[in-house]
RNA sequence: GCCGAAGUAGCACAGUUGGUAGUGCAACUGAUUUGUAAUCAGUAGGUCGCCAGUUCGAGUCCGGCCUUCGGCACCA
């Protein structure tokens, strides 16, 4: 006599056992009709479960976030249904649910062309029409592994096989095909309305390099046509951002077939990575760093001290003179140690805080390049703290502070803190890393901060912080960062004498706020579609004549504005000031100046605001007092 | 680096079964002297990513390489 408790409170009593689709009948039969699983005592299960004893019972349907994620899941084992069908020699593996969808990955030897993707998702949709009913089937691990052995499917048995013994297992059948699956799974196909395959790709076997690449379908599903129309939509707004695309527009830089990863810089470009650059400058000084500079080139003994030659001398440049090896540095740190071993230090001279604009080149595997946000040449916002371990919580909780207030500046408020703990390829004892993890987790607890782990994802050197930023593309990524090292200031003999007169080593950290540079800019104009706020906009204002009579007025007020320090250009092409208008705005100019005869004649600007707000005639005064106080 | 796709004029793209490469915008020249998102006309512009090959003939077909794009792995 099974007593149910739905969400509201509401109690219904059953005479024996029942079913969450009868519940669901009972209650009402639009309710049975949309609902997709539930939720019983807080563990989400079939519609066709049993309920024997007294529960809790909330049906899912599509309304749901656990409904969406369902219909992504159901949709995930469709495809592979639906591909096996068409390519019986395919394999299945694991299809899980993403942002936004799912994918699943097939051993499939010949491999899949884009046109396969059209003719698998037609299939999709056939056996959707087909309206397949989605049974549960409890079976034992050992029989399971040979019930996909004896069907060929030898990455599904490798699975099954690495779950413990003693756990029941769960299959899913839709008519011929059967998946290992934990579930749960919409009752039948005619739930999944709304999908499309997105891409193709490759990925390892169970995410390690060693072992034989898969070929992973995406695909994106949505509770219906309107949602999943939405979704694609919000892909071309993304696509419209894209700073590749916009770099080119708007002429910010290029990049080219002999410098794979390195960017040709155009002049507004530059405008805008010096305007970040010195912004960070007056951070530095601001907060009692020395701005130091370091060669690029830097002989390879050196790095081998360090201990980076170990790790990444593949991801290096290197070039040679006179039968010597020169690397092309990676990084600034261990120039940095080299300035400060420069003298004695004492333990009133730390925190010591090194800064550097440093040009700095790595070789990163092709495949990882992309636009100007992954390049093998970068300059960072990059800075050393030689410091006593006392100092290491103060100096954390100060960095954190600056951070928040950069990002803020620049535009940014959505920002997460990851804490990165010992990866396996390191150097240091397991005394000297349990205390510099401790050191940074209790900064950041101190401050009251909220951070997620990624286990093991530590520098080889030392943990760290690393503050994310999220772009319009729904892409992380990491800009600041704040390391703990105990490792190199020992290996590059660095020192200070203490209170007592010991001679003592000095913990670094390692900080950058904006990361690369060049990185930085890209997240920028993708975060602002292309449209700068006026302090980084390469191009605050543009002069505009209405005729050939206002030459000599245009000229004079675009020297004035120069000599303000506002960034002006003027065009005066023999062109309606319509078209002029079209194409400046179209570029994202702030701010458009007009001046025709009127204006020559009260010797004003005509104000035209980005987004098309008439500002009206206004002297000249006026217009640098607006631009400079905005 | 691995899997898949792509590379044609400054940019965005078309190019059929292999038969001497096109369109729009930009550029240039001329006319127009214009009042808040496209004035008109004309001209010029290409070793079809690179290298080899098949063919009487290759943008198109085969092979290799480079770069870019989407992922995977990587990211000091």
């Amino acid at each position: 006599m099974p007593i149910i408790t739905f969400p509201d409170g509401a109690q219904k009593t059953f005479d024996s056992v029942v079913s969450v689709i009868e519940v669901a009948k009972s209650i009402s039969p639009s309710l049975a009709k949309m609902a997709l699983a539930a939720e019983v005592d807080g563990k989400l299960v079939d519609t066709a479960h049993l309920l024997d004893v007294d529960a809790k019972l909330a049906i899912v349907t599509d309304q749901d976030a656990a409904g969406l994620e369902i219909i992504r899941h159901s949709t995930a084992h469709l495809l592979a249904q639906a591909t096996q069908m068409l390519y019986p020699n395919a394999q299945v593996t694991i299809g899980p649910v993403i942002e936004d969808g799912f994918y699943y990955d097939f051993a499939y030897k010949n491999g899949f062309s884009e046109a396969d993707l059209g003719k698998i998702e037609k299939n999709m949709y056939k056996l959707v029409k087909q309206n397949l009913k989605i049974e549960r089937i409890e079976m034992e691990r050992d029989a399971a592994v040979a019930f996909f052995q004896a069907k060929g499917e030898h990455y599904k048995a490798e699975i099954i096989a690495s779950i413990p013994k003693n756990e029941p297992l769960s299959l899913y059948q839709q008519g011929d095909f059967i998946d290992l699956c934990r579930g749960p799974h919409v009752p039948s196909t005619r739930h999944l309305k709304a999908f499309k395959l997105m891409k193709l790709a490759g990925a390892y076997w169970r995410g390690d390099n060693n072992n034989e690449m898969l070929q992973r379908v995406y695909g994106t599903a949505w509770a219906n046509k309107d949602d999943l129309e939405k979704y694609l939509h919000r892909l071309q707004e993304a696509e419209r951002r894209d700073h590749r695309k916009i770099g080119k527009k708007q002429s910010l830089f290029h990049l080219q077939e002999e410098s794979p990863g390195m960017v040709f810089w155009h002049q507004k470009g530059w405008v805008l990575y010096q305007i970040v650059k010195q912004f960070m400058r007056d951070i530095f000084i601001d907060n009692d760093y020395q701005e130091v500079h370091t060669p690029q080139l830097i002989d390879k003994s050196l790095w081998q001290k360090s201990g980076h030659w170990d790790k990444f001398s593949e991801a290096m440049f290197v070039t040679g003179s006179e039968h010597r090896e020169y690397a092309i540095k990676p990084m600034n740190c261990p120039a940095h140690v080299q300035i400060y071993n420069q003298g004695l230090k004492s333990y009133r001279d730390l925190p010591l805080r090194l800064a550097e604009f440093g040009s700095c080149h790595r070789n990163e595997p092709s495949g990882t390049l992309h636009g100007i946000m992954r390049v093998r040449n970068f300059v960072q916002d990059d800075g050393h703290i030689f410091c006593i371990d006392t100092q290491i919580q103060d100096e954390v909780a100060a960095f954190i502070d600056l951070t928040f207030k950069v990002y803020q500046h620049f535009g940014f408020e959505d920002i997460a803190i990851k804490f990165s703990d010992r990866p396996q390829k390191r150097v240091g004892s397991d005394a000297v890393w349990d205390k510099a993890e401790s050191a940074l987790k209790k900064a950041l607890n101190v401050k009251g901060i909220s951070w997620e782990l990624q286990a093991g994802e530590g520098a080889f050197y030392g943990p760290k912080i690393e503050f994310v930023l999220k772009d319009c593309l729904q892409r992380e990524w990491q800009c600041g960062t704040l390391q703990v090292d105990f490792s190199m200031p020992e290996r590059l003999n660095a020192h200070y004498i203490a209170k007592d007169g010991s001679k003592q080593t000095p913990v670094m950290l390692h900080r950058a706020i904006v990361g690369s540079i060049e990185r930085f800019v890209g997240i920028l104009i993708e975060h602002y579609a292309g449209a700068l706020p006026t302090w980084l906009a390469p191009i605050q204002a543009v002069i505009l004549n209405i005729s050939e009579k206002q030459l000599d007025f245009a000229t004079i007020i675009e020297k004035k504005l120069k000599k303000q320090g506002l960034r002006v250009i003027s065009d005066l092409r023999n062109e309606k000031i319509g078209f002029k208008i079209r194409e400046h705005s179209q570029q994202h100019c702030p701010y458009i100046l007009v001046v025709g005869d009127k204006e020559v004649e009260n010797r004003q600007i005509s104000v035209r605001q980005r987004g098309g707000k008439d500002l009206g005639t206004m002297p000249l005064e006026t217009f640098v007092k607006l631009v400079t106080t905005e």
